[in-house]
RNA sequence: GCUCCCGUGGUGUAGACCGGCCAAGCAUUCCGGCCUUUCGAGCCGGAGAACCCGGGUUCAAAUCCCGGCGGGAGCACCA
């Protein structure tokens, strides 16, 4: 049969994967939202140079701000979930809301090592000072005078931004974010609970403090994440200075850009907020989140290997549907049952005919598949089916139209709304040497069919009937309908087929 | 504005670290042919980049150096 060897490209080597004994990543989401195709990338790759290196792959949930990014507690499955259905495994799960204590016991220890203060300048007093490259006062503090502040702040003796606890670095470095960066600061947790812990902690770790202890304890030997991330880096490595640790080897990628795609957090929910009944929700097909990805048919191996096929460059890379939609294609086209699908149908009656047979194949190759048959008679005198309204001008044009798998047959009347013809045999070969086009087409009988295709903001609802077979077919199954494109089987609806358009 | 990063056909990527076999490979895209149940797939053929620009080093540069231009990221008590 047909032998397809799809060509996947391979990873090119990990930087340093022969100074570690056994190679580790992680990726680590903020559980405030589903994943997106942005999303993927460290996802997938993180992942698969676990795998290429026999190592292990965390998944760590970054839950550290319950007030400005204030985490979901339905995102923390729904992220699990997308993972799984990208084929990703993690070897261990890590939720950093739930590891406060550690934080703390190392926040104390930075402070014994002269590695952080506790400063209550105002924002504002502090910025005036760091911008000079000056020290704020409470940088001189002694360790126990740290300490004892340090307390106060766990005791919740401060409000919101009343004192942080600093990391010292370097006052002269050239980006004034990095000087003493804040390492945790105080979140009123009565106004904003954590979804996870409540009220219970009002001291929380910064992004890279959290980060940057979970990296070492885990004993994370590579770090691949968006080149958004390269001051961080620089922020943890003063961390990772005070506590004489390694810092892993970190490879920061480019910007993916999506065409065609809505992949904007802020974006998504704003239309979800601002038009709930318009939009379905993060599926929503014309949203670039991986599960409104996944229903419009789009397999997740397509996904995977683009992610591998733009690797870990750090240049920008502009990714369009039409890239996935080739991705997908191939992974499809063999495996995808052919049916046909009807726009606007209009009725053509075959006058030379009392009954005939179909036995049409599910797939031109793939006889797995199996097929369907169709038995078309006369009712009240007529032997009748259906076409698209698109393919009526067809008739006009040539002397001989076939329908796929059924006959050939020559037109006598055309109009707009009706098409009558005459059998004309069922050779498909005649009807090749005659250069016939050959037409999709519907039995009576057969289903309404509502597709809805994403165009932008708009999601279009194309109208027709699809074949009775589509009933056997079942919901969640990608198909192509013929001369149309792949798509997938959304639900059956009082006789309906609801199907979402993924890619022609 | 400041700091850092990047610049190979429409798109993605290989080659660049260790200059020559690179008038540049592969995939996708587009076009044509064959084949086919299809506007898909497969097969065959074709189009499309002188490797951002300028200069330098060299017998030799996409590959090294300098300058320019262009693009991106960061400059939070976000992650």
């Amino acid at each position: 049969m047909e032998k397809r060897e799809v060509e996947v490209k391979e990873l090119p080597p990990l930087p340093n994967a022969e100074k570690y004994k056994v190679v580790r990543t992680r990726f680590a989401p903020n559980p405030d939202f589903v994943l997106t195709l942005g999303n993927a990338r460290p996802a997938v790759l993180s992942y698969e140079y676990a795998v290429k290196y026999n190592g292990n792959f965390i998944l760590r949930f970054e839950d550290t701000d319950p007030k400005t990014k204030p985490p979901i507690l339905e995102a923390y499955n729904l992220i699990r979930e997308d993972l799984k259905w990208l084929g990703i495994k993690w070897d261990l799960e890590v939720i950093q809301s739930k590891r406060m204590e550690i934080y703390y016991e190392y926040a104390e220890k930075l402070i014994e090592l002269r590695g952080a203060y506790v400063c209550t300048c105002s924002r504002k007093e502090f910025k005036a000072l760091r911008d000079s490259m000056k020290p704020c006062p409470h940088r001189e503090h002694t360790v126990s005078e740290n300490k004892a502040l340090w307390n106060r702040m766990l005791m919740s003796d401060f409000n919101e931004g009343e004192a942080v606890l600093r990391v010292k670095t370097d006052l002269n470095h050239p980006d004034p974010s990095i000087r003493d960066w804040v390492a945790f600061r105080i979140i009123d947790t009565e106004r904003h609970p954590h979804p996870l812990t409540g009220s219970k902690y009002v001291v929380w770790p910064t992004y890279n403090f959290a980060c940057g202890i979970d990296d070492h304890l885990l004993e994370i030997t590579h770090i691949l994440r968006a080149k958004e991330h390269v001051q961080n880096t620089v922020k943890q490595t003063y961390l990772y200075k005070h506590f004489s640790w390694n810092y892993p080897t970190a490879i920061h990628f480019g910007r993916l850009k999506f065409s065609d795609f809505i992949l904007s957090k802020s974006k998504i929910r704003r239309f979800l907020e601002e038009n709930p009944q318009e939009f379905e929700g993060y599926d929503d097909v014309r949203f670039g989140t991986l599960r409104a990805l996944r229903r419009r048919g789009i397999q997740p191996e397509a996904i995977r290997q683009i992610m591998i096929e733009v690797g870990i460059k750090p240049s920008e890379a502009t990714i369009s549907m039409k890239n996935i939609a080739a991705a997908n294609r191939k992974l499809l086209d063999p495996i995808a049952p052919r049916l046909m699908f009807v726009e606007s149908p209009v009725k053509v009656l075959v006058k030379n005919l009392d009954s005939i047979r179909a036995n049409i194949p599910l797939h031109p190759s793939n006889t797995s598949l199996g097929s369907r048959s169709y038995v078309l008679e006369k009712i009240n005198g007529t032997l009748e089916l259906y076409i698209s309204f698109n393919d009526v001008p067809l008739f006009k044009e040539n002397k001989l139209v076939r329908l796929m798998g059924l006959m050939n047959v020559a037109p006598i009347r055309v109009s707009e709304d009706v098409v009558v013809v005459e059998f004309k045999g069922v050779d498909v070969h005649e009807a090749r040497k005659a250069g016939a086009p050959i037409i999709q087409w519907c039995p009576p009988g057969s289903l309404k069919a509502i597709i809805k295709k994403p165009e932008g903001l708009v999601l279009r609802e194309i109208n027709g009937i699809i074949e009775p077979y589509v009933e056997k077919i079942g919901v969640d199954s990608v198909v192509q309908l013929i001369r149309f494109g792949f798509a997938r089987i959304e639900k059956y609806d009082n006789g309906a087929v609801i199907i979402y358009y993924g890619h022609n």
